[in-house]
Formats: C-alpha cells, sequence, structure tokens
DNA sequence: ACTGACAACTTTGTCAGACAACATTGCACG
DNA sequence: CGTGCAATGTTGTCTGACAAAGTTGTCAGT
C-alpha cells in the first residue's frame, strides 16, 4: 500500500469489478467516486485514465467511463487469447512447477475440498490461485501482466459460468490433467491440457445469456 | 483526430518513441509538456496516466515517468509472448489471408524493393505494415490490441537489430515463408513459421550492446 | 581532496475552484 | 404524439495553490 492515492482507487475499483460489486457495463461517475471516497477529481481522473488503457474501463467522450461490456465475440477472442497465452504459461512453467510439483498437488486438494463442500466463492479464489501460481512460475513479467489484464476482463462472466452449471467438477478435472503433466515434467502436455481447459469454458461462455453481454 | 487533449497527448508521445525522438529511459518532465505543447498539467498528466499502464512508461513514485527501459532478460521475456502472439494472429488469419493472398505478395515486392534500395526506414514501415496486415486479417480486437502493446515496447531494439545488422535479408526470407502458408492456407505453417521468424529477432535482440537494455 | 550534513531548488502529488462543451431529461408547444 | 427547447448534470480542460519528496549545491571538518 506504499502507492499513491492514484493506485489506492485503481486498486478500489479493480476489487469492486472482479468481486462484482461493478457489474459490466455501470457507468461510473466521477463525482461518485470523489466524495464517495474522499478523493478529488484530478486523483480519481487519473486513475481511470489508468484503467481505460488497461482495458478495465470503456471511455466515450463527454459521457465518461463505464466497467467494459464485451460482445459475445469479443469474450470469444478474449478466451482464444487467453487460452493461448495462458498455455505458454503452463509450457514455460513446467521445470519449475515440476520441482515444487507438491504445492500444486496440495492446492488441487483444497480445490477439491472446495467442490466437496460446494462452496463457490472459495472455489474461484483457489481457482484464481491455481491459474496464478502457474503464471507466476512461467518467470515472465509481461506474460503475467497480459494474462492479468485478460482474466480481468472476463472475471465476471468467469464466474457465471460457475453459477448454475456444474462447470466445477469438469474444471477439476482439467486441473488434475495439468497437475500430472507437471509431475511428468510435460511442457507441451501441461500446455495442450491448459489450452484445452480453457477452450471448454469458453465453449460455456458463448452458451450464456444475453444479459451477460453487451448487444452488438 | 477527433478524440480529447488526453489521446493527443498519447499520440504525440507515442509517435516519439516510435520514431525514436524519445529513448527509452528518458525521464518525461511534465513541465517540458505542458510548455512544449501548450496543454494544461491536468491533461499531461492524464495522459501520462494512460501510457503508464500501456506500459510505454515506467513510473516512479516522486520521480515522475520515464521511457520504459527493458533489461535483458525483460526484452527476451516479451518477444516470447510476442512470438506466441504473432504465431496465434498468423494462424487465425491464414483463412482469410489466403483469399486475399495476392494483397500479401504484393506488399512482400515492395519489402524486397526496400531491401534492394536498402531503404532502412521504408523497410521498417513495410514490415510494420505486414504484421499488423495478418494481426487485423485475425479479426480478434483483443489479440489486435496485446500484439500492439508489445510492438511498440520493443520497437526501439527491433529498429537497432535491423540497422547495422543484415538482418533484412533473413527476415524478408522469413516474410516469404509466412506468405507461402497463407497462398498454400495452412494455417499450422503460417504459425510455426511466424515464430521462428519472431523467435530469430528475439536471439538478434539478445546480442545487441549492454546500452540498449536497463542495467538490472 | 573527500565526506557528511544541511540548505536551496526542482519536481511531483494532491487539492480546490472555475467555466465551457456536450449529453440527458423533461416540459411545453404545435 | 412527436418535436424542439430549456434546465440540469457530467465531463473536459485550465489555473493556482501548497505539501512532500527528490536533487543539487555549499560548506565545515577531518
Amino acid at each position: 500500500m506504499a502507492g499513491s492515492n492514484v493506485e489506492a482507487v485503481v486498486n478500489i475499483i479493480t476489487e469492486a469489478v472482479r468481486n462484482g460489486r461493478l457489474v459490466p457495463g455501470t457507468r461510473l461517475v466521477e463525482a461518485d467516486y470523489t466524495q464517495g471516497l474522499g478523493y478529488s477529481r484530478s486523483t480519481v481522473r487519473e486513475a481511470f485514465q489508468r484503467l481505460i488503457s488497461s482495458g478495465l474501463l470503456a471511455f466515450e467522450r463527454h459521457r465518461g467511463v463505464s466497467v467494459c461490456k464485451l460482445t459475445r465475440k469479443q469474450a470469444i477472442d478474449v478466451y482464444r487469447v487467453r487460452a493461448t497465452l495462458e498455455g505458454l504459461a503452463a509450457r514455460l512453467a513446467t521445470p519449475a512447477a515440476h520441482e515444487k510439483a507438491q504445492q500444486f498437488i496440495e492446492l488441487q486438494e483444497r480445490l477439491d475440498a472446495a467442490v466437496a463442500k460446494s462452496d463457490l466463492s472459495l472455489f474461484s479464489k483457489l481457482n484464481t490461485e491455481f491459474h496464478s501460481m502457474i503464471a507466476d512460475a512461467a518467470d515472465n513479467d509481461y506474460l503475467l501482466q497480459a494474462i492479468k489484464r485478460f482474466e480481468t476482463s472476463i472475471f465476471w462472466l468467469q464466474f457465471r459460468v460457475l453459477v448454475g452449471q456444474n462447470a466445477v467438477f469438469t474444471t477439476n478435472d482439467d486441473h488434475q490433467e495439468i497437475v500430472r503433466a507437471f509431475v511428468a515434467g510435460d511442457a507441451a502436455a501441461a500446455e495442450a491440457a491448459m489450452v484445452r481447459h480453457i477452450l471448454k469454458a469458453s465453449d460455456l461462455v458463448q452458451d450464456l445469456d444475453d444479459d451477460y453481454f453487451q448487444s452488438d
């Protein structure tokens, strides 16, 4: 938290989007944030600018910013890119992940437990942890950054998919496959499994209701 | 250019970085831009914020922003990601590129001509056009956006490689291989050729002088 | 001459207030 | 019922201000 006020606002908004308090399509009015958070307009506006070019907020001149809402095609596009990036991450991570395979196995067990308890919120959290553990192990700042960027913009859809569908089971199976590849130290298998995993999620997103997407 | 002043400043700075007037490592002082460009501090600062999260500018508290200078490892990291992304672009672009293969062949010829005339600046420009033509044909906004983002942050290095080395010849050979894959409509081949092409460039970058990199 | 401390200057971080440009809303009028 | 206009709200941009932190220059003492 050593950062500036701008960063604080950026984090607050990012968090609000990720935990669903700010739904895609919501318009962000400057005044609400200056008053609500107690920062000046300059600070809030600068935070908005950062979030615009990070892709989280959409911008229209004289109409301010809103939480970016993707069209169905855009969502699919994001998933395609994400599948590739996370596939690369899995591949690059394999040597390091092979070393500390035990950590992945343990996380996997915690995921299983969350499924058993039907604790969706916990599952979602651990799921994010699983993916970011891989991205970290890949040891590539720019890959990590790109993955985070895209992950944030589909986080909402991701969560919607988990709710209601029993996607948790297949998700867990996929994870197991990835962990097995790590244990075997098979980078190509890890990559392939990750790509399949994410494209599967993409298929589920495609079937979501119209409401979740920006109309074209 | 219908955009806001903020966008104008963003474009001015981006252009300055791309054409080498602003070298990585240069510190940007607010006052220089308010006076030099005739915009207010708010506007300039908001532009800086956008460029920070787009990755072009690096930020340090109370020390302002500077043009992002990558360490050697970071540069390699960027190339790895870029190779994957452009590989995906080539794969996705193949059907469309197959249809309008003639355009690629013509561009290829113009590239050959530039090489024959040793017109490095033109070559660099056409080279960028070649890659962005592929990214466009891939018809995926997010892929395009990610490619642009990474391309900008290594543009300087990319240009440095072309100067001095006779990388233009091998580059052109690589392009030909990609175009051939498009003509054949072979998506996998196009992807593989593109990945090889960019990793080759990565190797050249790795051999650049220390001066071009941030010391670790 | 070197070093460390301290003062003077520069630059950034943040705030407050102002006003024009544009968007939205609601009302009056045809 | 639709249309145009006024009232209101929101954003875009500018100016000025001041505290906080970084940077640079000076000077005494070894």
